[in-house]
DNA sequence: CATAGGTGTGACCGGTCGGTAACTATTCGA
DNA sequence: TCGAATAGTTACCGACCGGTCACACCTATG
């Protein structure tokens, strides 16, 4: 008998599916609330607004990333290159798995309205994920770690909506190769420096 | 006295820019008929549905893109890397220029429900983009030329998306070095075979 | 000048949107 | 056991959505 979460969990799980299925303008807050098996009143009790919710469902999933991070720094100790690796599989393993893209990056697009309280929220997420990308180039040791870790972010980003607009015959079918070439290009640049031949 | 332009070709312009600047769903058919001078009942004689006329304003900015190609192509003829560079440099012009990204791809992000006519217009447009592309790199005789197309595919809307998420001081900031360096990475692998240094 | 076809106007339709009020039912700790 | 907090229900609000109606207007061509 699990105990049925909290109401307010429960909307925020519920809308954050939602959000992705229709996106965050294609569902209204009304459809939330039953589909979250409650209503509507309750939904602002604990939101103040739609805007509110939608905040705090992109808060929630970026957390669900951080996690990620964790948990593929714990897999490989001491080893950033083998981390980088795994990202590039986990990222490629999304991409296969999962139909809508990224959370954030999808809202950023969607919530044109500058001035929008989700915009700080992308950001911060997006920084932070940029910043752990980088580190684990630098930590590699790779000859341009910021160039790298761009070149990563931007693939996988393309990848992501490529596949939303292309399907998945398009380029993104490529985004694990591509990757692994770039990471092989830096590598080898680096090497070439150090090593003199 | 520079003749008015008919309506029809009024609303599809203003359309477009109304769909950038707000997005799809963002704005209603009675704005976009006023912003156009003239009203929803004339709109609704041209476009059958406001889906009609999203799929028309993809259609019209497809055509500007496939005239870009072109122009492209006639500035280095039978130069195809140096068409490979400059396809860099224009979109690395329009990714500092432009605010929203490409209208095909965002309108991907933004329109789930499947089976919206609109897909189909934006999975032609992608795929002859890509089409071009590849030509183009299997022209400048590069070593893997489905790979460099893919991953300037993805590198382009990468950038584009990023930027919306992170701002211009993410990583499309590096962009055109991205870019620049794939391209240098597969032409080296192509002459250490072809040319056994 | 007459007539016809594209255009403009304003009211209107049913539906849905985000958000609120008032009231009842449930839960749970003191 | 009592009381306070939380959750559920129903109805409602004004605004806006996509889409249609009847009708007046203008202009160009015969």
């Amino acid at each position: 008998m699990k105990a049925r979460q909290a109401p307010r969990d429960r909307i925020v799980s519920t809308a954050c599916e939602l959000f992705r299925q229709h996106g965050i303008r294609g569902i209204g807050v009304d459809a939330i609330a039953e589909a979250a098996e409650t209503n509507k009143m309750t939904l602002y009790r604990h939101f103040g607004s739609k805007d509110d919710l939608i905040c705090e469902t992109l808060r929630f999933t970026s957390e669900k990333a951080a996690a990620f991070w964790d948990q593929l720094e714990a897999s490989f100790p001491n080893d950033p290159m083998a981390q980088l690796h795994s990202w590039v599989k986990a990222r490629a393993q999304c991409l296969a798995d999962d139909k809508y893209g990224c959370d954030l990056a999808n809202a950023a697009v969607e919530l044109k309205e500058q001035g929008h309280p989700a915009h700080a929220v992308i950001e911060n997420f997006k920084r932070a994920q940029q910043r752990r990308l980088e580190k684990l180039c630098r930590d590699a040791g790779v000859s341009e770690p910021e160039l790298l870790s761009d070149t990563l972010s931007m693939l996988m980003e393309g990848a992501q909506v490529s596949k939303l607009a292309t399907g998945s015959e398009g380029p993104s079918m490529r985004f694990m190769r591509a990757c692994e070439a770039a990471i092989a290009s830096f590598s080898l640049a680096a090497r070439s420096t150090t090593e003199t031949i």
